[in-house]
Order: C-alpha cells, then structure tokens, then sequence
DNA sequence: ATAGGGTTAG
C-alpha cells in the first residue's frame, strides 16, 4: 500500500470549522479514507453528514461515495449513489465498474461498460479501459478484448501505462500471446515495473518459462531503479521454473529473493509457489524441507505436496500426508478436494475415494459442478462405470467437463459407440463441445476402431471457426490411422500438421511403427522424439525394442547406449491392487518384499500350468522371445512372473481363494456375483501379460480389469475388450 | 478512480 502518499484526514473538528469550499476538499479526503479502510460504518456517516451540508448533488463527492460503497463490498448502495447523481463523469462510472470488478462480477463491469458507451456522453479514459480489458481476461472473452483494443488505439490510449499493463495480461491470459509481446515491445517507452511483471507472468503463464526468464534478465539488465523486482516479479520467475522443471533457475531465485529480504515465512504465496517448483522439479526433499519449516500450513501448500508424493508414485507417502492435512483443522476447499480425489483417480484408490464422496456430500464447498466432475473421473478411473453414470446425472448444472468426463470414461472402456451417443446427447442439450471434449471423442472413437467417425469428427473441428484442432488432436488421428494399418497416411498427416508435432505425436507415430514393424518411419519418428524429449527413458525403451524386434542389434545397442550414457534408467513398473481396505504395491524386476512373495509365485505357477493343460499356453510371445533370444523357456517364464501386474494378481488370487476354500458357497460373492478381479499398473500392461490375462481369465472362470497407462482391459472368458493390443 | 502473483475438475 502506498498509504503514506496521501494527507492524513481532516478530524471533526477542523472539519466544523473550515469554508464550504475547505468542507468539500476534507469531506473527499475523509471518504478516500474510509474507503481505503475499509470502513462502513465511517463511511455511511459522512453520507449522510454530506447530504446535510448540501453536497447531495456534488459529483466529485458523489463518486467518492460510489467509490467508497464499492471498496466496503456494498455495491447495492454504490449503484444507489450512482443512479441519484444528477450529473454523472468518467469517475463515476469508472468507480462503479471497478467496483463490480473487485467482487469479482466481472460480467456486470462489461455490462456497465456497454451501458455508459450507449446511453451516456461521457467518452471513457484509460481506467476506464483497463478495467473493461480485465473484465474481458476474467470472463474469457479474449475476442472482446480485441475489440477493446481497437477502441483504445482510436482514442490514442494504446501507448498508456495502464491499458498497456491491461492488454499484455488479457493478452497473455487468452492464449495471444504474441499479441501480448507487441504491445510490450509498443510501450518500451512507458514500461514500468508492472510492465514488466506483466509480460513476465504472460510468458510464465502461457508455459513459455525460457522468455519469462529472458525478460527478466533484460529487465535486469537496464538496471532501471523503479523496476527493481518485487514479490510479484518472483512469483511469476516462480512459475516459469516450475512450468519448465528448472531446478537451477529454481534455487536461484529462491536465494535472490532470499537475499532480498522478499522471502519471508508469512508470505504464503511465494511459499507455495516456492513449493510448487521443487515438486515439478522431482526435488521432494527439498520441497518437504521447505514445506515442514512453514509456521502455518495453508491448504493449497498442502495440495501441492500431496499431488507431488502421488505423482511420484509415492502413494503411501501421499496418503500419509493427506491424513495430517485433514486432522491439522486447515479447511480443504473445492480445488484442494478436486485436487486430492484426482490422486485418487490416478492411484484409481477407490475406498479413498468413496470416503471423499460421502465427505463431499456433507460438506458442499460451492464448487460443487468441480468436485462432481472429478467424482466422476474417479469412478471412471476406477472401472465403476454405474457409479460415474450415477454421480454424472446427480451432479447440478453439468457443464462441458461433466460431459467430457463421460465421454472420457467410456472411450477409455472401449464403448465408443456410447461415448459419441453421449457427445450427441451434450449438444442436443445446448451443452456446446470445446477442444477438450473432442479429444475425449476422436480417442474414444480411435480406442473402438470407428475409423469412419473418427475423420468425421476431426473434419467437423476443421471446419468449425471457434476451435482450432492442437497437436494431441493429431496425434489422435495418428493412433487412429495406426491401428487402421494407415501408417504411409499418418506419416503425411505428421508430416503436414499446421503446428510441430509435440512429443505425443512423435511418440504415438512410435509405437504404430512398432505394431506395423516399419523401421524406417520409426528411425524419423525416433530421432524426432529423441531430440525433442531426450531425458524421458521410456522414448529409448521404445525404440530399442523396435529395433530389437527387427533384429537390428546394432541399432538396438545403439540407442540403449545413448541412454546409458545420459544416465538415464527406465521408469519402473509398479503395480497395485486393493484387497480388503489396503492398497498393496508390487515394482517391476522380480519384487520379492512382499510378506507373501512365495506363496504368491506359488499361486501363478499353478495357474500357468492349468493353462498350460487346457488352452497350451506357453510362455511369452515370439516378438518377446526374439528380445530375449538367449534366454531358455523356464527363465523366461520365471522373469515374467516377477512382472508387477501379475504380482498383484497373483495376492488377489492367494487373498480371495482363501477366504472363499471351505464356504463351499465360491460362486456366490456379493450378492450373487463373481467378484471382478481389479489391478492397475503405472505403465502399459505388458504383451505377454497381457496375453495371460485372457487365459486366466478362462481357467478361474472370473472377469478380470487391468487399469494401465492407456485404457481398461476387460479380460473375460479368454478373451479382452481391446481388439487389438497396443 | 489506476494495472500485477501461487493451487484448480474433463
């Protein structure tokens, strides 16, 4: 606050004793007072003071007290002010609007702004303008912003500090954010700290952290001594670090604005951003240590810790930390609740998640449409497709994500043909699609194998002047033409994509190459990727398996060499399955901790061998036996079951035919039906497993759902809901 | 009367 610039107010008294025109001057000052205060009841009285000294028809003071109902939240009164005023200027609705702005009813700021343009004289200025421009970022209207923009380049405002400040953020915030870069670049001239916050919060914002940081150093560069950066300047450099996983940057400027005295413990804000960047970073100790040295722990700082153990993989950890969270008192809001049941989708822990719905119910947050929808994820997440549909039609004032949450969840089931009955009853209800839902579809629809639909539906966001297709839409398209055996027509589609294919697109290309064994585009593909996204392990897994598939050894020894020497190791595999209240997790590579490893080895020898007898299973496929070419049948199968999905399998197998051997009842589980075994793995279900699956699912005469990276795997009666594996 | 920050469901 910049408080000590203004006169300190007129007591009472020299007020009793000062001229009309002296009465009038300390009246404005006294309301300016309570308005920064703010003080009501202060206020109100100097109203009614005011009107009986006669000033009840004075403009200035009249928008002193529109001014000052607005800052103490009373917009009733302000607006009452407002209307009585005989004469009213630019003030006067300028004070309104920002009134409406500042209670967040930025629609009503619009609105005003409209209202004074048709049925007043008065031209606005330029806080006028900048207020009408952040009304626009708030409401999403980037188009109407344009529009304001026009405005403000015919009255001659383009240049001014304020509508330059406006403009870079409506900018920035709608997504043009070149747009937002030339109106910087226009107002070198009258560029002040804000300024330069703006465009650097722009950049961070629009995930473009390597420019937020060049502006910053070019800010830092010109040494201007009024642009010295401030707690908003670090939180945005916060941001940038954390949207680029910038661990260096990261504790750089947690030192600068250590140095500078900005950082303090009571500054909550920069603490969580603070936290934020080590959790984006992969720094969990770090993030903790900062974390546990919080005095006070608010609930988003919590949040961002839960959500990084849990994106870790480390769900115990996480779970742990959401049970201290939920008993240290702090109140959890819609987007922490949202937030938490997400890592519940993800760890698809559905007593976890459960407990959180009935938690929801009696205790609506006012984000109630927000937690719904992530209910509703979750229940998908978790293959309870009834509960999601329940939750769906229960949850008040469905909007686009409700919808998309649906169409999301059947195309991940495999029921294409419902997800687009779902996208067709949206729009039959008004509910109009955005470029998220069309993802949900045009995946649903290339998870099904509805290639005719498919084109249709990416042709129809072609043609459709609000959306613009984004790269994961190709890269749909490019799943799509790959299962269809079109790889010669994802190639072109790649090859002549309006915006650089992204990393999903190279990798998508990848593993069509794999399935249709073209070494040649996966070469492209593979150095594409490489380039692109070299430190993720998992591109080089890929690909050297496609080369080992082929026999290229050289290649193969090639591509695992440069991963080795970037140190670089491949994400392990961990798997997880819910028995009795617990969520037990087994790793990939032979995980041997679990108290009943024997006996669960045990458990899948002897399902290998009754599938062996009756449907002549035999251990790994021939794409894997040509991987591992040197390795004789009974390793192989041994090395498969120490694979993590069929661990946990294996404990389902060992729990549930324990406590079923002497009911002499096995058919009959929960009222009648054969319990669903359910287990989740972190990656992609292994081929091998995969294959497994169906013949288990035959000789124990139960349906089976793996949850993977991917999609949902029904294993039934030998067979699985996926036509093709990949 | 004057602009700026962190978490955020599909």
């Amino acid at each position: 606050m910049t408080s000590s610039h203004c006169p300190a107010p007129p007591s009472p008294f020299q007020l009793s004793r000062a001229n009309p025109m002296e009465r009038r001057k300390m009246l404005a000052d006294l309301l300016r007072a309570s308005a920064r205060g703010p003080d009501l009841r202060g206020g109100a009285q100097l109203h009614g003071a005011l009107t009986k000294l006669g000033f009840g028809s004075d403009t200035m003071l009249g928008n002193n007290l529109v001014d000052m109902y607005a800052k103490c939240g009373r917009l009733d009164a302000a607006g009452q002010v407002f209307d009585g005023m005989p004469e009213r200027n630019v003030v006067s609705w300028t004070a309104l609007m920002v009134g409406f702005l500042q209670q967040g009813r930025a629609g009503e700021c619009l609105r005003l702004f409209g209202a004074m343009r048709r049925v007043s004289e008065v031209p606005p200025n330029e806080f006028t303008l900048s207020a009408t421009l952040k009304a626009c970022g708030v409401v999403g209207d980037t188009g109407a912003a344009v529009r304001v923009h026009g405005a403000c380049v015919r009255m001659g405002f383009e240049g001014h500090g304020v509508v330059a400040n406006s403009l870079v953020l409506v900018y920035s915030k709608g997504g043009r954010i070149s747009d937002a870069r030339r109106v910087f670049d226009g107002a070198a001239a009258f560029r002040d700290l804000v300024t330069w916050n703006a465009m650097i919060s722009g950049y961070a914002h629009a995930g473009r952290g390597r420019d937020s940081l060049l502006v910053f150093r070019e800010m830092q560069r010109r040494g201007d001594e009024d642009c010295q950066p401030d707690e908003f300047t670090f939180a945005s450099l916060l941001k940038a670090c954390s949207g680029l996983g910038a661990a260096r940057e990261g504790v750089q400027v947690h030192a600068a604005m250590s140095v500078r005295g900005v950082f303090t413990a009571s500054n909550a804000i920069l603490a969580g951003a603070l936290l934020d960047v080590y959790v984006k970073c992969r720094c969990l100790p770090v993030a903790m240590q900062v974390f546990d040295r919080l005095e006070r722990k608010n609930a988003i700082q919590w949040t961002t810790v839960i959500i990084g153990h849990a994106q870790e993989g480390q769900v115990k950890e996480a779970l742990d930390l959401f049970r201290r969270f939920w008993s240290s008192g702090v109140r959890a809001d819609g987007h922490v609740l949202s937030s938490v049941i997400g890592v519940f989708a993800d760890f698809a822990l559905v007593e976890q998640g459960r407990q959180m719905h009935c938690y929801t119910v009696k205790n609506p947050t006012g984000m109630d449409v927000s937690v719904s929808n992530s209910l509703v994820d979750m229940y998908h997440k978790c293959g309870l497709t009834d509960e999601a549909e329940q939750r769906f039609w229960e949850t008040p004032m469905r909007n686009v994500v409700s919808w998309t949450a649906m169409i999301n969840g059947l195309g991940k089931h495999g029921n294409g043909r419902e997800a687009i009955a779902m996208f067709e009853k949206m729009r039959t209800e008004g509910v109009e699609p955005d470029e998220v839902s069309y993802l949900a579809l045009l995946s649903a629809c290339s998870h099904s194998g509805l290639v005719e639909e498919c084109r249709c539906y990416f042709s129809v966001i072609q043609q459709d002047r609000r959306l613009r297709p984004r790269a994961e839409h190709y890269a749909c398209m490019v799943d799509l033409l790959g299962r269809a055996g079109e790889l010669a027509e994802a190639r072109d589609l790649v090859a002549t994509m309006p915006m650089a294919p992204t990393v999903g697109v190279w990798q998508t290309l990848l593993s069509a190459c794999r399935v249709h064994k073209d070494v040649t585009t996966a070469k492209e593909a593979g150095e594409a990727l490489l380039a692109m996204d070299g430190d993720n392990p998992a591109n080089y897994v890929m690909l050297s398996n496609i080369f080992a598939e082929a026999g290229e050894w050289h290649e193969h020894q090639q591509v695992r060499d440069a991963m080795r020497r970037r140190g670089l190791r491949k994400q392990g595999g961990c798997s997880w399955v819910e028995v009795g209240k617990e969520a037990h997790f087994f790793y990939g590579g032979g995980d041997t901790t679990h108290p009943r490893a024997a006996d669960i080895h045990r458990v899948l020898r002897d399902v290998e061998s009754r599938m062996r007898e009756r449907l002549g299973y035999s251990a790994g496929s021939p794409a894997h036996a040509a991987a591992l070419h040197d390795v004789d049948e009974e390793s192989r199968a041994e090395g498969l079951r120490a694979h993590s999905e069929r661990l946990a399998v294996g404990l389902w197998l060992l729990h549930h035919g324990e406590r079923h051997r002497g009911d002499g009842e096995e058919e009959e589980e929960e009222g009648g039906r054969r319990e669903v075994i359910r287990v989740y793995k972190n990656l992609r279900v292994c081929g091998d497993c995969h294959e497994f699956f169906k013949g288990l699912s035959r000789v124990v005469g139960r349906a089976m759902v793996v949850r993977d990276a991917n999609r949902f795997h029904r294993f039934q009666d030998g067979a699985c809901s996926c036509k093709d594996y990949w």
